[in-house]
DNA sequence: TTTAAATATTCTTATATATTTATATTTAAT
DNA sequence: ATTAAATATAAATATATAAGAATATTTAAA
């Protein structure tokens, strides 16, 4: 079932982080670290949870991996949930 | 953070059904648990997350308890992930 | 006021997920 | 070729969640 795997993408904090600091742009991992707060590894975990579900893809740069949403009505959808009720 | 409950709340196939299950109308919990196809505890447990997310909500009848989603709008929200990408 | 039906709660176990620490890999520049 | 920066992976642990089994509660009707 996708719709529970892109859910269970989106029912953490520092998921909706990642995808708060990626929603304007494209962004470089090394900046998405320091936005969340997180150790390195646990930020690369989360990337990993969300890429899987589809939501995230990445393009490499050199040594860096910029990360974007796959599709913007992601952000639609977390709006809508947070406008809820 | 609302959000992530909410998330949390939709991020299980069977609380996805119990929803579906729901859409159309108010139905009474002993119509829930066969549709389900999971024991009377388990739903109980289920609606009791959804209950707390604030997504559901509901109302005695006699014996019976009748559940219905507290605003539509999860429905719309669950549509728009199903279609994603 | 006892009984049966509907539902909730508690306890236990199994599984999944998040986080940390340590280490490995990759790439570009020197 | 070596090094440094960026990122990934692995292993360990902690915590959360799901499910089953047993029992309790509530309500209406007999």
């Amino acid at each position: 079932m996708r719709e529970v795997k892109i859910f269970k993408a989106l029912a953490d904090p520092t998921r909706l982080k990642i995808l708060e600091c990626i929603k304007n742009e494209e962004k470089c991992i090394c900046k998405i670290i320091p936005y969340t707060g997180k150790s390195q590894p646990n930020v690369s975990q989360h990337l990993k949870v969300m890429k899987h579900a589809g939501i995230i893809k990445e393009r490499k740069d050199g040594t860096r991996i910029m990360i974007k949403a796959t599709n913007k009505e992601i952000f639609k959808i977390i709006d809508q949930v947070k406008r809820i009720k």
